[in-house]
DNA sequence: ATGGTCGGTGGCCGA
């Protein structure tokens, strides 16, 4: 089983590049993120004809988020337990979409960005990360053996390796002590990134910003990421980041990642 | 050269 996780920056912009990158990629489940639509407005149909279910879960021109099967896709679960709202209200985002493909049970998310280190924004994604991993520990104290897999765009660069140069970013958001704990808290709570052994850095990134000539120079950061289960990355024997489908016109400012699982899906 | 670029939308905002 081939999965894959890629935030696309709009589908309705990108879905000729998703469609053809689909086809030669030969990928089972893709979590997407976003998707900048609406459900009404996202492009299912060509998909379809693909072979493909489609779960998405979008409610205006932000966020977005959904999972693209081909090896069966049933138990939609929109919103992890617990996880928090933004506004005032709070109101909850379209950032996290569950669903069972093939066997694994398949998370797409989003993590907010959190702007800058004084806004709101900032405490809400704290607070949203932690909530995170009370739900994903939650869901392993449950069942040890469960098959999960936490894919998406967390916004966060865990090692000062995962950007081109710390000095850059040292009031930034992303790089924080307090981001990354929350990161690696989920990681101590059983979640292995199976990517980064096949992947080692520095230089290795996921997202080049589109401006700057940041690509081309090579300067980029290490922000998505698949988080497996113990019994799920027991079963990952490959994976990669298709830097290729950064490049050229039209290219999301995000490259897909993707993992090689082996043996018999449940 | 205090910049640059993509999306969305609707006459700027978010990344």
């Amino acid at each position: 089983m081939r999965l894959a996780t890629w935030n696309v920056n709009s589908v309705r912009a990108r879905i000729d590049r998703v469609l053809d990158w689909l086809q030669r990629s030969d990928v089972d489940v893709l979590a997407v993120q976003e998707t900048k639509c609406r459900d009404d407005q996202f492009p299912t149909e060509p998909l379809v004809a693909l072979g493909y279910e489609v779960a998405h879960h979008g409610l205006s021109a932000w966020n977005g988020v959904a999972v693209i099967s081909r090896v069966g896709l049933a138990d939609v679960e929109i919103g992890f337990p617990g996880q928090p709202g933004w506004g005032d209200p709070a109101a909850a985002e379209a950032r996290t979409l569950g669903a069972n493909c093939g066997g694994i049970r398949v998370w797409s998310l989003y993590v907010p960005n959190g702007r800058t280190l004084s806004d709101p924004h900032y405490r809400y994604k704290l607070d949203w990360l932690a909530r995170l991993r009370t739900a994903a520990k939650g869901w392993l104290d449950t069942d040890p053996t469960a098959q999960i897999a936490l894919c998406g765009d967390w916004n966060i660069a865990p090692l000062d390796e995962d950007v081109w140069d710390m000095e850059k970013f040292r009031f930034s958001t992303h790089v924080s002590e307090p981001e990354r704990r929350t990161f690696r808290a989920i990681i101590d709570a059983g979640y292995a990134d199976v990517v980064r052994p096949h992947t080692p850095g520095p230089g290795v990134y996921t997202y080049w910003d589109y401006t700057r000539l940041r690509f081309p120079r090579r300067e980029g950061m290490r922000l998505d990421f698949a988080l497996c289960s113990p019994a799920l990355a027991a079963r990952v024997v490959d994976a990669r980041i298709d830097r290729q489908e950064r490049k050229g016109k039209g290219a999301s400012d995000h490259a897909p990642v993707v993992i090689d699982v082996e043996g018999p899906s449940a």
